[in-house]
DNA sequence: AATAAAAATTTACGCGCGATAACTTTTACT
DNA sequence: AGTAAAAGTTATCGCGCGTAAATTTTTATT
């Protein structure tokens, strides 16, 4: 990098030797010049230390290079690396990503929302609260930018969804428990922030069906995105009352999984597959942390390079495709099932 | 909000009935116009659609209200939760803050940093790597924009660092395992990635002596920020030669303290202070999962709301006082101590 | 070498707002 | 009521760049 600090692109462009329009023309789109003309470009921003205003480019461009990425709870080490492998994505791909967290409040959600439009976005990925968004705002939003919904669909919302076939989750699960135990009851919330979760609850009852078990779900209260906690609340609970059918559970996902665990543990009660356990856990999610709980937690992991290589890929087909492709894509990657120590 | 959308502040000024530079002044900041008029702007506004461009806005601001946030790793939740608290703070007090995670990448931090520049931000808030950061880029930064760092110290660099009390968090762990117990080995990397570790075996070292034992520190090798997997396979290594002094350990921080417990359990080692237990172990951060441990992991906790309360005062001291306080701050908060069952 | 196509240049305008200066109106205070 | 200070108005400029049209230069093709 050079050490004269030049100005403006005027004045780089009369360094470079080369016409200003055409020196914006490259910042917009290096390949759109000349390779000739690109590479004095190039030698002069080596001399020269110069970076186009960020502001002044995105006032009057109709399209930016900017994309928001919107996570509903960034304390979630699951949606921190996801967004950071699609963070990654749009930068190698020559876009400016700017991350987002609803923190699980749907307000919030909504304010992001509209301070996104301010930004002028090129696209935006979007991963929704869920049940608790408030989908006639998130729909409007949608109308104006080319919006790509991952993990958690909203119906009819958005140009696309890109996420987990959560049937290919459970039925791992379910069909693997079956297996080498005991066909496993079902834990999770009462009142799930997420569709994945009802998704999954269906997915369970048509498994055991298929098994021809009868289901067996335990709900458990609590609201918000605290789910170790409510799950380890849920699970002292279910462990006093005893009333499950097998040995076997299985979580709806990890962070509910952490929590049972945890509680398992405090009661001592064993889990596990081997001889002295009095119950097996698994879930769905593959979180960060379920290789370190207590057993390992036996898990379906999501494919999170494809999820989010592809939720990435269509949003680019969207904005250089001039948008709007008519028909709304939902694609759904299998999990893969992760086997440790829990089940 | 209104239905009808506004183009630019010229049509809401007329909208409203006030001039623009008065309408201009308002967004500026809503409390340097009369009451009256403030009135009249905020009923236009709830009756019209308008937000100003943001990038006119900015282009010819001499101060922008933009913050810029800066974390080492978003994927541990402990930075994720800090940097939620201390955005929150900065929308609070009416600035629009960008996160950033370093990904615990040296050469992405400098990026960031380049990036932020161009943002013409008027201040960041910047928990560097720590070890591995390229001191030289980011005091280059520091000169260029006013900088608060917190949580991981480079000395001299920032017009401020706001962080916690390493001794206080280690004298206590050391001070409340030996008083209930044995005074523990000290648990770390090799080569921390964080000048906090430094001073936390400093501090161990200097509490051991003081209360007349042997201090005994045990190094484990790893690089990079997979903390949990670092102190899992550190602890087995650590538990097959069993040549540690008591049965009690204190971990650097709580994420080698998950994988420390992980291995433990994988070893069926009982943790805890119970009879039949035969280790102890303490940890310092309390960690968001450090609850949910098995067992549940004592630990000394940070005072998430006063560091993130005092970095962003100190920022915004510095920003509204028109920068460069001549001496450097450094305030350090003490730690409080979490008992749980691990110790 | 002739011709068409592609790329670069020149020129000119405008985006939406910040900033400033000179002037007018409103408020606050003796 | 009188006066100074505070706040608002009108007018104008410029920020740094995108964009478009018309023209010239370069490259590719037969």
């Amino acid at each position: 990098m050079g050490d004269v600090k030049v100005k403006n692109m005027e004045e780089f462009a009369a360094l470079s030797g080369i016409s200003r329009p055409t020196v914006s023309k490259y910042f917009n789109d290096p390949g759109s010049v000349r390779a000739s003309t690109r590479a004095r470009i190039e030698a002069a921003l080596e001399k020269y230390d110069y970076r186009p205003n960020i502001f002044a480019m995105n006032q009057n461009r109709k399209l930016t290079k900017n994309i928001g990425i919107v996570v509903p709870y960034l304390a979630d080490p699951f949606f921190a690396e996801i967004a950071r492998n699609i963070e990654q994505r749009c930068i190698d791909s020559g876009y400016r990503p700017t991350l987002f967290s609803s923190h699980g409040n749907p307000e919030l959600e909504i304010e992001i929302l509209d301070a996104l439009q301010s930004l002028k976005p090129a696209g935006v990925l979007f991963a929704p609260l869920g049940r608790a968004s408030n989908k006639a705002e998130i729909e409007k939003f949608c109308k104006n930018v080319p919006t790509v919904l991952f993990d958690s669909n909203l119906d009819g919302i958005g140009e696309a969804f890109v996420g987990s076939d959560n049937f290919s989750f459970v039925s791992q699960t379910v069909e693997y428990m079956t297996r080498t135990g005991a066909p496993p009851s079902f834990f999770e919330m009462r009142t799930p922030a997420n569709p994945n979760a009802n998704k999954r609850r269906a997915a369970y009852i048509e498994m055991m069906t298929r098994l021809g078990f009868e289901p067996h779900v335990i709900q458990v209260d609590g609201e918000g995105w605290a789910f170790e906690e409510i799950g380890r609340r849920g699970a002292h609970k279910v462990l006093e009352d005893k009333n499950h059918p097998t040995d076997a559970i299985l979580c709806s996902n990890d962070r509910l999984a952490i929590g049972f665990l945890s509680a398992c543990y405090e009661r001592g009660v064993k889990v596990g597959r081997d001889a002295d356990c009095v119950l097996r856990v698994a879930s769905n999610d593959d979180h960060p942390f379920s290789k370190f709980t207590c057993p390992a937690l036996t898990t379906a992991a999501h494919d999170y390079d494809r999820v989010s290589e592809h939720s990435v890929d269509s949003l680019f087909e969207l904005i250089e495709n001039g948008k709007r492709p008519g028909t709304r894509a939902e694609t759904l990657f299998p999990a893969r099932l992760i086997l440790r120590a829990s089940a």
